[in-house]
DNA sequence: GCAAGGTC
């Protein structure tokens, strides 16, 4: 009897898996990821069966070894370094291997999306020694995971697509190199030169630098928000024997004095006419049910949760039973789905089973037509009911969030009474309206989340058109101002997220963390609002400065359509790597040319700080110019405030003074220097005297011989702060404006590499030329001999 | 110490 193995891209989907397929009792091994077996039907014929899974990606791309240490090269030679593939969990592919063993079939069932592709291609190199001779390989394409969809994705096996998994390790090497090579060379430079800097590492990432973007551009909008006043007529309308608010149908005035002017008619007239007069009903839908971004947002809005812990909840509740998988793009039911069963399931609850079960009595709920199934996990709804007291915390408040919103999902629509009576006053039209909700429909659910309550309807009687109330206005107008934008929510965060295509689903989260732990960003966590820290600040518009679409979310687009190209069989991956790699490298050497750009922006901040100088105190005496020097951590170096020089100290270890002993090289007072030697309770801490002097000038020798920058050796800039410093205010009143400028033309960009690879007579196959403002890359040029992008000419 | 993408 043939052997048949199924691997999965989660547990959880192994488990539905065995489930659909088993025709005999399961037994099921192993501990994380584990495996079942059982007798099953395969191509028309008896099998055994042996379903497992991976947990993600079972591979992840690094630079070999030796380019791993930041002192072991240049970063400008990750452009070239090699990169290799590095096991991410030994036990997967050891399991793998196991269960692969004699099998005569491989059932490929990896998520249906492009990340999927990559894993099945990883899991066949794995397997493929494996397996018997002859051996079959299919892939499962599956929209839902429930039996009827995976016994059809059985039923229609079809191969894996080499070229969307190609597309993957594309975009691995170019985010490694692009992040790798960036951060490298910003936290080298900026560290070793000014020692205010108080932060790990100045990372760079085609994700995580556009979120910063979006934050720091916000907070550039409110600085240079120029406040304007504004006038509008204060007017009120008799309505049955009392006096209601009319809203001046032009809005706002910005000149006085007509507005003035307008007012004085108004206050003279005293009645009005009544140009329109209606009543009518209006609804709204129900919102759609949740996918993963559209939970991120609501969870930070209304629970104040950040999207990490959000992620984090709901993947608890996820593997818990409570709730289906977290990630997903789709908002839309399969016709699979049994949202009967789901809306019984909580007609139980005492919070809002009421609602479910009126729902359920009355046939009233239905299956939402709008919504986007993208093909790869049901909207996230409830799988099993939590009575109150079953969860805590947070994580009932997320359940009972996707719960509330599932249920209104299925629900009826709102619907509102609308009355809307126009007239005019001295030659001006005044509006006032009401809306009154009738049925709450879905609306009842949402509550505590809804918002949008409306009282009782306003006219006892709608008046007729021609009828002449009374009106009052105020004979002089009112004056407001315009207000700036509020700072960034998390929320709005989020969604340009989602619109620039900066991350997925599942990674949106973790940028969002990753600059504020960088340091980058902080949040209100009562607001849930993001501002750019100082150093947020000053990384991100020194890149902006330098060149722009660094920041700017084209660099995320660019690295993506240059991708989709391999996925669609347009181009070989090496050729759209190689085009890429040049373009960042041109970028990398444009940056390094130019830092100055940037370094003058540090300057403002971190080069001169008096409360840093007064609150250190001398730790180390330098032999060489008597100086006193100080202590700065993150990264521990010492630091010459008279000279402003910086002297690195190794990495990791502690340091601590040494009573005045001297190096006898250079006179430079020694430091006592710590390492931890093995682990936990065994470790000890080693110690051994060291001169910071002469460590710097050997590390700078070593640099100096691979050929890196060595940053302040030569700057001799001491004297030239004061300047520098009025330099930079000016420099950061003209960035306030660059958001809306066009980059710096001596910026190497993605345009110009499109044209001239234009001119080299590649085009999209079947499309346009691209144009020349467009920053879609071009398909690059293929190797000569091989099936690449064919010519246009 | 570094990116972004899966998942735990």
């Amino acid at each position: 009897m043939d052997i048949v193995m199924c691997v999965a891209e989660k547990p959880s989907i192994a488990d539905a898996i065995a489930k659909a397929l088993a025709k005999s009792t399961v037994s099921t091994r192993g501990g994380s990821p584990r495996t079942h077996e059982f007798r099953g039907r395969f191509g028309g014929a008896s099998c055994e069966y042996r379903v497992t899974s991976v947990l993600g990606h079972c591979f992840n791309l690094d630079f070999a070894p030796a380019y791993r240490d930041w002192d072991g090269c240049d970063p400008s030679e990750l452009w070239d370094a090699p990169v290799v593939r590095v096991p991410s969990n030994g036990s997967v592919l050891r399991n793998l291997r196991e269960t692969a063993k004699d099998c005569d079939a491989l059932v490929l069932f990896l998520d249906c999306d492009r990340e999927g592709e990559a894993i099945a291609f990883q899991v066949m190199d794995v397997t493929q020694s494996e397996l018997r001779p002859g051996a079959t390989v299919h892939r499962a394409k599956f929209s839902a995971v429930t039996p009827a969809d995976i016994e059809k994705a059985m039923a229609t096996l079809g191969e894996p697509d080499e070229r969307l998994s190609e597309a993957v390790i594309a975009r691995q090497e170019l985010d490694l190199r692009v992040g790798v090579a960036f951060t490298r060379f910003t936290t080298r430079h900026f560290q070793s030169k000014y020692a205010g800097l108080d932060a790990r590492t100045l990372s760079y990432g085609p994700c995580q630098t556009p979120t910063l973007g979006f934050v720091v551009r916000r907070e550039d909008e409110i600085a240079t928000f120029e406040p304007e006043p504004y006038w509008f007529p204060d007017a009120a309308l008799e309505v049955d024997g009392a006096f209601a608010d009319a809203t001046w149908a032009r809005g706002r005035c910005f000149d006085r004095s007509v507005a003035a002017a307008l007012c004085r008619g108004a206050a003279a007239a005293g009645v009005a006419t009544v140009v329109e007069s209606t009543a009518g009903t209006s609804t709204k839908a129900p919102p759609l049910p949740f996918n993963t971004v559209d939970l991120l947002k609501a969870a930070s809005r209304v629970l104040r949760l950040s999207p990490a812990m959000a992620m984090k909840h709901a993947e608890h509740l996820y593997l818990d039973g409570f709730l289906s998988y977290p990630r997903t793009e789709t908002n839309k039911f399969p016709p699979s789905m049994d949202l009967r069963a789901a809306i019984e399931q909580q007609a139980g609850d005492a919070r809002w089973g009421a609602h479910a079960a009126d729902l359920l009595e009355r046939s009233a709920w239905r299956r939402p037509k709008r919504g986007l199934d993208a093909g790869d996990h049901p909207p996230i709804t409830p799988t099993a009911p939590a009575p109150p007291g079953v969860l805590n915390g947070k994580a009932a408040a997320l359940y009972d969030l996707v719960t509330r919103r599932f249920l209104a999902s299925v629900s009826e629509d709102a619907a509102y009474a609308d009355q809307r009576v126009a007239v005019d006053l001295a030659g001006e039209r005044f509006v006032v309206e009401r809306r009154a909700l009738v049925a709450p429909g879905f609306l009842d659910v949402l509550r505590p989340h809804r918002d949008d309550d409306a009282g009782p309807p306003l006219f006892l009687e709608l008046p007729a058109v021609g009828a002449r109330p009374r009106a009052k206005c105020a004979a002089a107008p009112r004056e407001a101002t315009t207000r700036p934008p509020e700072r960034l929510s998390e929320a709005d965060c989020v969604a340009l997220m989602e619109k620039h295509g900066i991350g997925t689903d599942a990674s949106i989260p973790s940028h969002i963390e990753n600059v504020c732990k960088r340091l980058y960003v902080a949040v209100d966590g009562k607001s849930r609002r993001l501002r750019p820290t100082e150093l947020g600040t000053v990384v991100c518009r020194g890149f902006l400065r330098v060149d722009a679409s660094l920041v700017l979310p084209e660099v995320r687009a660019a690295i993506e359509a240059a991708c989709d190209l391999i996925a669609g069989g347009e181009a070989p991956r090496e050729a759209v790597v190689a085009h890429c790699v040049a373009n960042f490298a041109a970028k990398y050497a444009h940056l390094a040319a130019h830092v100055d750009a940037m370094e003058q922006l540090f300057d403002a901040v971190y080069a001169e700080r008096p409360e840093d100088d007064a609150s250190r105190s001398a730790f180390s005496r330098c032999g060489l110019t008597g100086h006193y020097l100080h202590l700065v951590p993150r990264p521990q170096r010492l630091y010459d405030p008279a000279t402003k020089d910086v002297v690195d100290l190794p990495r990791p270890g502690s340091v601590a003074a040494s009573n005045g002993r001297r190096c006898p090289a250079c006179r430079s007072e020694l430091l006592w220097y710590g390492l931890r030697d093995g682990a936990g309770d065994a470790a000890k801490t080693a110690t051994y005297p060291l001169c910071g002097a002469c460590y710097d000038a050997a590390l700078r020798r070593r640099r100096r011989r691979r050929g890196a920058p060595t940053p302040g050796d030569d700057d001799g800039d001491g004297g030239a702060v004061g300047a520098g410093r009025a330099r930079a205010r000016a420099a950061l009143r003209a960035l306030a404006r660059s958001w809306r400028e066009p980059p710096d033309p001596r910026a190497p960009t993605l345009e110009r590499r499109t044209r001239r690879a234009g001119r080299r007579g590649y085009s999209r196959r079947g499309g346009p030329s691209s144009s020349p403002s467009s920053t879609r890359p071009s398909p690059p040029a293929a190797p000569s001999g091989r099936g690449g992008a064919p010519s246009s000419s």
